[in-house]
DNA sequence: TTGAAAGCGCTAACAC
DNA sequence: GTGTTAGCGCTTTCAA
């Protein structure tokens, strides 16, 4: 309740507005605003006294009110759909790298949490937040479950998916890892290595899955495998390779080599061979997707693929500037980039 | 160029306001507001008539309006140290679910990125919009680099600390691992098992680093250890702990088992010794710290130290609503909050 | 070139 | 109980 009078030390007040620049350097508002948005005709002297006096405040523009004031902000919002998977960590790193050489804002949020429980929901309070804050386009970065929910920023703003194929209509780009290309590979290199009998662990939970799922039969198709490769469903956790895996055993149908739908999956899969007695990769070859950091670790030593994640960052990062340049009302729809991926071998594929 | 003179459709006109829904109940705008902010004085009839004008138009409130009008907003930030760290994606999982139970609006952003080679830089356009949003509190979740430039927020507001011992004066609290017991639960399990030679790889490279350093130095010491423990510095990298065993191994001073600062060096650590073949348990045991999901994996079986995470991410959300409710003005300063953590015994470190 | 004034969407006294 | 009136910090016509 008490009131301090007086200001008595270097007491913390509130940070300067933009009228006490103007105060300070004797000028009105409006030209303060203009000095800090590049405005040309500003006389050099005054232009000066405002920076001067700025400076001396410490002045910082309130981010805030000049999203609510301009109506739109410029700076470009990064979603990413969960903070568990260090892989989009990297695609984040590598697109706000990008969009910053360009002068490009950007502000990071992530789209999910936790329920305390185990699994994931959308973050509505962050995307609130967000779609308040007027970002003057938005990058996603990974499959984000309620994504239909974004509807109002995807269709006022340039939207770029990275890494999944949530896209709806309105995005105007998806960038992401070439699964065909991606799964070719390693199907090749088990080929080369003699393989004959092969599946494919992964398929259920969510479109990135289906699309690697299709490129594993596109693949084999084409390579003449015939009923010798085959697809044993699980999602993306261990305890779905586990499953698979177990089904396989069950049925003793074990084939020479096994390609998981990601480098967690084949985890799971290597895991539940090795419990059943079958050792990788003498007793059945694994490969994973992905490259994570886990598939270098010599202990595991997974073959994977190398979906290329700075660069998958860095086009999407181009695209949506391409977006913004593009201010001619249509923007115009880049679709799909496919990027290539290239075959990171390891000990798990390769006979001893 | 070509302005649509009429609306041709459904057209995406932007969003209803207080005022849009005003005029559609026939109320005032503050009526309106005092509705959506819980106004007691408000009769049944006009409250409904708000409500369903609300929802007929679709209407939700501003934030970054509240934000600015009411000078600071009903929300509490957290502050993500990076994304690369699947650990604090726990923590900041449980924070928010414990707000969310008592009410609170929670926004999640990160605090560093990339720079597009690998090291992480403070993020500072996050920093920048989080401070002018106005929060009304701030949890910071694992080691931020640029802790102090945060002053201005942890000055004005109160501030939880968890998973880090970046404190400086005006945090209101820190929640992290009671470091010194999980040392002494890892001394104590090895020393049962009948290890004399002990080494701690780890101790630089932060505040953390340092204070399990010194934790296992308090342990051996009490444990009577004294020649046969020592440290060996290493930061927290993969490498770092590469050379330390190096060193290890050059001296000829093989110890029976190594306790690293986290999993990660634990790995580190494990690599090292099997490149030189050294069998890890058998050569020589190992443990680490974190009980990430990686230890988990049956291939590395990883004796770990874990610290709770859900706990500590619950423990520091509910030290800043204690902080939030204490309107006294001095906020009651918490101090450290250890959270005991328990081990998890693992094949690493059991002879077979 | 510069300044005055209106307003972005909302809250918070203060009247009625 | 409810409406009126000022702003929050900034941008943006529109005049001067």
């Amino acid at each position: 309740m008490t009131e301090r009078a007086e200001v008595s030390e270097t007491a913390p007040t509130r940070p300067p507005t933009i009228r006490d620049v103007a105060r300070e350097a004797g000028v009105s508002k409006s030209l303060v605003s203009l000095v800090f948005n590049g405005g040309e005709n500003v006389s050099e002297e005054r232009r000066r006294r405002v920076l001067h006096a700025a400076e001396r405040l410490g002045y910082r523009p309130n981010l805030v009110a000049q999203s609510l004031s301009a109506g739109r902000r410029d700076f470009v919002a990064i979603l990413v759909s969960n903070l568990h998977n260090p892989l989009f960590a990297e695609i984040v790193g590598a697109a706000k790298a990008r969009l910053a050489e360009a002068g490009q804002r950007t502000m990071i949020v992530s789209a999910q949490v936790d329920d305390g429980g185990g699994s994931s929901v959308l973050d509505r309070d962050n995307i609130a937040v967000l779609r308040d804050l007027r970002p003057s386009g938005l990058i996603t970065v990974g499959t984000i479950p309620g994504f239909a929910e974004l509807a109002d920023l995807t269709a006022t703003i340039p939207t770029v998916v990275a890494s999944a194929i949530d896209a709806t209509d309105d995005v105007v780009a998806t960038v992401r890892s070439d699964d065909h290309a991606g799964l070719d590979l390693v199907v090749a290199h088990l080929a080369e290595q003699g393989v004959e009998r092969l599946v494919f662990v992964g398929g259920d939970g969510g479109t990135v899955s289906a699309s690697r799922e299709a490129a594993f039969r596109a693949s084999v198709a084409a390579r003449g495998f015939g009923e010798q490769a085959w697809v044993e469903r699980a999602d993306f956790t261990e305890a779905g390779a586990r499953r698979a895996v177990g089904r396989l055993l069950a049925s003793d149908r074990l084939p020479q080599a096994i390609i998981a739908v990601n480098d967690l999956t084949a985890i799971g899969v290597i895991t539940a061979l090795e419990a059943a007695g079958v050792s990788v990769p003498e007793g059945c070859r694994v490969a994973g997707y992905d490259d994570t950091t886990l598939s270098a670790i010599p202990r595991i030593s997974l073959t994977s693929v190398d979906p290329d994640n700075r660069r998958i960052g860095r086009v999407a990062a181009e695209a949506m500037l391409d977006a913004s340049a593009d201010r001619t009302g249509v923007a115009g729809r880049i679709g799909e980039v496919l990027i290539p991926p290239s075959l990171v071998v390891r000990g798990s594929s390769l006979a001893r």
